[in-house]
RNA sequence: UGGGGCGUAGCCAAGCGGUAAGGCAGCGGGUUUUGGUCCCGCCAUCCCAGGUUCGAAUCCUGGCGCCCCAGCCA
């Protein structure tokens, strides 16, 4: 059975591949080409995650390839720099596009001279309106447009002034090359739209070679159809402009007939993806960058700890159609905690620290404890952690005056310390303002390695730290940028910024293996959450990023009251 | 009084005339040296109204609701 075969039979199934099998299977293409056409004007964020996926992923199922196009038609906006970074992230995100980088830039020649050929065939004009003039004639969404003037120039007349454009005769905005089409069309991209405007600016890669320039409409069909692309897929605000689409590929003697499909793009809760509005935030410096953990761009979602299989996972289980969504942000965590529970190595770390004394261990005691690195994968294997008299436990883990289903620490109680010993609760001691600052405790000497030979049960185990042994560290917990589901729902959307989005906890105890944790391994603190460390990490002195919590039932029941 | 889409559970989403998959969330229970993981169970009649049919989420008609389009952006 050939990958092909497999496909068909076993692949995901939505609309698309649908359509793609029946192309395959009818023969209407020999294979599948598909591209990926980001404009290389910022980064990359969740929302083109999904297009990388959907247009990557279809083609790896069939057996076909992707292109990566950079589609730079607009040197107004866009910069080298995204070229690259674009490249970086998507290439993280797990796809390759082998030797075939592609640019729309690459094209301009031959995209030129087909515009020469509309024009001989009396498809195309030079238009001398403004562009207030021409919105003017465009009409509206009820009334139809007006002809221009100039929209019955003569063949000969056009093609000189369209020369006279490309040599650079005339100034910006003065003149435009259009389809000749419908005014009067029920779709307004067919309303003459523009292909070619003025534009004396230089561009990242033909420099000053051209001083006009192709529009989104007329450049992207006819890339398509150089490249060979087979199935060009793209999001539903673009459905509108397929007549146009297949306008240009009936009338143009191009090399093959591309063939667009749109479907609905990804909205995640309490997230924003409006490239205008992640720009405010780094400008104004509400997050510290792009790279910000909080960010949903690609890069800053790496830093926070998120495996690109995750990301992966997610756009497939949330599928391909044309319905408008808005998926919430615990599915996204969901398939972050679902990698990271098979591959995180587990290490116990104290971020908010209360020390415990146990009275009845020897005073210049240590003992080494093997502790399992990660019950979810055998070949993680076992680490050692060092145990003694003064520990640090979790604030949280003690309780006073402790409701019915505390099962922690509080006066009396005993509870096990993970890979160690029982302890109980023995003392409390509190400064003059009534807090607590120690715990004495007694432990069990029976119980080494966290079993009681007696049988006896204790209902929780906590995390803990060697007081003579912790590393010092900096973790940052990190909420969603936004309370709001819809961010700006109620008009303006930095109202909605989480005000709790990142919590910096300095003063943290971690076990001594956490001063070798290295750049890009995924870590679980016990009890916590997924966590891994950040780049502004010192030598001695690390610093930890939480990807995600660990899911909290206690945390729920707490709420419940 | 324009054109193009979409409407199945709290959120996604299968379903393509034969009697509503699955995931996330939620709820209940079991296992557990992470209140994690894992396991088991519960959780919808398909926007509305007519019609066709032995039989409709699926077909037809008419409504209703929501989204996109008037850049020389993509």
């Amino acid at each position: 059975m050939s990958d092909l075969d497999l496909a068909g039979e076993e692949g995901a199934r939505d609309f698309i591949r649908d359509i793609v099998r029946a192309d395959l299977r009818d023969g209407r293409v020999g294979g599948v080409v598909t591209r990926f056409p980001p404009e290389p004007n910022g980064y990359l964020h969740l929302g083109h995650a999904k297009a990388i996926c959907i247009d990557f992923g279809i083609a790896e199922e069939f057996g076909g390839r992707c292109n990566l196009r950079m589609d730079d038609t607009n040197p107004t906006k866009e910069e080298h720099e995204y070229i690259d970074s674009i490249q970086q992230d998507v290439r993280w995100l797990g796809f390759d596009w082998g030797d075939r980088l592609c640019y729309a830039s690459d094209y301009f020649e031959q995209l030129y001279e087909w515009a020469e050929h509309l024009i001989r065939e009396g498809k195309a004009y030079v238009d001398d309106l403004s562009a207030d003039e021409i919105r003017e004639y465009r009409g509206t969404l009820t009334e139809p447009g007006r002809n221009s003037p100039f929209r019955d120039r003569p063949v000969e007349e056009n093609l000189e002034l369209f020369r006279r454009m490309r040599k650079g005769e005339f100034a910006d905005g003065s003149r435009v090359l259009r389809a000749r089409i419908d005014m009067a069309s029920g779709n307004i991209n067919l309303r003459d739209p523009v292909l070619y405007r003025i534009l004396h600016a230089s561009h990242p890669r033909t420099g000053d070679a051209w001083c006009i320039y192709p529009t989104y409409d007329y450049a992207h069909g006819q890339s398509d159809a150089i490249e060979g692309v087979t199935h060009s897929l793209c999001t539903l605000e673009f459905e509108d402009h397929r007549p146009l689409y297949d306008w240009f590929i009936a009338n143009l003697p191009v090399p093959s007939r591309p063939r667009q499909i749109e479907f609905s793009r990804l909205n995640v809760s309490h997230t924003i993806v409006s490239k205008r509005r992640l720009l405010q935030l780094v400008r104004e410096g509400l997050v510290s960058g792009w790279d910000d953990p909080r960010m949903p761009t690609l890069r800053g979602m790496r830093r926070r700890g998120f495996p690109p299989e995750a990301l992966r996972d997610f756009v497939r289980r949330v599928g391909v159609t044309k319905s408008e969504n808005l998926i919430e942000v615990a599915y996204l965590e969901a398939c972050v905690r679902e990698v990271l529970n098979k591959r995180a190595e587990r290490r116990m770390a104290v971020l908010n620290p209360l020390k415990l004394v146990i009275e009845n261990y020897p005073e210049d005691q240590v003992e080494t404890l093997t502790a399992v690195n990660n019950p979810e994968d055998e070949g993680a294997g076992t680490r050692e952690v060092p145990f003694s008299r003064v520990l640090y436990i979790e604030r949280d883990d003690f309780m006073e005056d402790p409701p019915k289903k505390f099962f922690r620490l509080s006066p009396g109680a005993e509870v096990r310390l993970r890979y160690a010993y029982f302890v109980k609760c023995t003392g409390v001691v509190k400064d003059a303002a009534g807090n607590v600052t120690e715990l004495r405790c007694t432990y069990d000497p029976a119980t080494r390695g966290g079993d009681s030979p007696d049988g006896r049960k204790v209902k929780a185990t906590l995390h803990w730290v060697s007081a003579a042994h912790a590393v010092d560290a900096e973790v940052r917990l990190y909420e969603t940028l936004f309370r709001n589901p819809v961010p700006g729902a109620g008009g303006d959307f930095l109202a909605d910024l989480n005000p709790d989005s990142l919590k910096v906890l300095e003063g943290c105890k971690v076990e001594p293996a956490l001063a070798e944790a290295k750049l890009g391994q995924a870590l679980q603190f016990e009890r916590q959450g997924y966590f891994c460390l950040d780049p502004d990490s010192g030598p001695g002195r690390p610093v930890f990023n939480r990807t995600v919590a660990l899911r909290d039932t206690w945390a729920k029941e707490k709420a419940k009251g």
